[in-house]
DNA sequence: AAATGATATGTAAAATTATTCAATTTATTT
DNA sequence: AAATAAATTGAATAATTTTACATATCATTT
């Protein structure tokens, strides 16, 4: 039908806030939603979006959406360090962004964000290799991706 | 048997080196090395080193390692440390939690957590004697302690 | 609008993966 | 060393996931 879109953006969003374990987990979660679907859709959906099903420590498993990886802007803000590869990936966890970097290059590449001067960043804290980013409040992702100039390919 | 580590190793080595798209196809790569297992065992094999199946652009699945590899450490390092007492206390805030460690303890510590590749944790940022580490949404305190290896008394 | 081609989806079956149970080996304790 | 506990594995089975096929829906062209 119509609803595949909406219902890949549904899926999405359960997958970064719940733990799923399988597809009829996600089935049921989609049916509290009214989304009715066969779990052969579902198969079709994860493929799609590259959903990997990993192991968990506590002996189960737990569905997991692709990291935002591949960032590489051409000619951004960051350019040379980010078309160095220095920026490997970012992600997120509520209104907290966590970059990681290759070894060494957080700091400055912290300071870089620091120095863009954008409202939408509160401030960064750096470690050797991770840099945790705070938006203001009600900063979108999309916002801040954008502003990274980061180019992402979160599944399709 | 005994091979278990070593047929462990092996596995890693080619996972790392080839793409593996099923089980049976890891079981015929390891029967040319001289490894004869059944699948049931790869599929516990492969649970134990967390390695997860996911779907590629080219429409097949491939078996991938966990990022950052550590692979063959059952315990690891990380064990070692608290259990020598580095680490004093975690709490929680939100969906964040702090670790706090013995003075220098922290970036040892937490590159530790980082290498342990769970999917749960999203990075670490540490100071000399404090770790934030941020979780992965929708990840409980529970599922953070367990994967810490850590039983502290719950407040009180 | 009709025709055509591409997408989307359910059903059923095939394929794959995870687990139960029993047996065996290996390690630890007495 | 004997006894006991823990770990490893295979066989069989259960559970889960993927896919072939048929239909239906949607989009585009004529």
């Amino acid at each position: 039908m119509k609803n595949k879109r909406n219902r890949l953006q549904i899926i999405t969003e359960l997958l970064r806030s719940t733990v799923v374990g399988s597809q009829e987990e996600l089935l049921n979660l989609l049916a509290e939603r009214k989304l009715n679907v066969t779990q052969a859709t579902l198969s079709r959906d994860l493929k799609l979006l590259k959903v990997a099903k990993t192991p968990l420590t506590n002996g189960t498993y737990k569905y997991v959406l692709p990291p935002i990886t591949k960032t590489i802007s051409p000619q951004g803000t960051f350019n040379h360090l980010t078309s160095h590869g220095a920026v490997l990936s970012i992600e997120f966890s509520g209104n907290l962004a966590v970059m990681k970097t290759k070894p060494g290059y957080a700091s400055a590449i912290a300071w870089d964000i620091d120095n863009k001067g954008s409202v939408e960043i509160l401030g960064t804290i750096a470690g050797d290799d991770t840099i945790l980013i705070i938006p203001r409040e009600g900063v979108t992702r999309e916002q801040i991706l954008t502003l990274m100039d980061i180019t992402f390919s979160e599944g399709k």
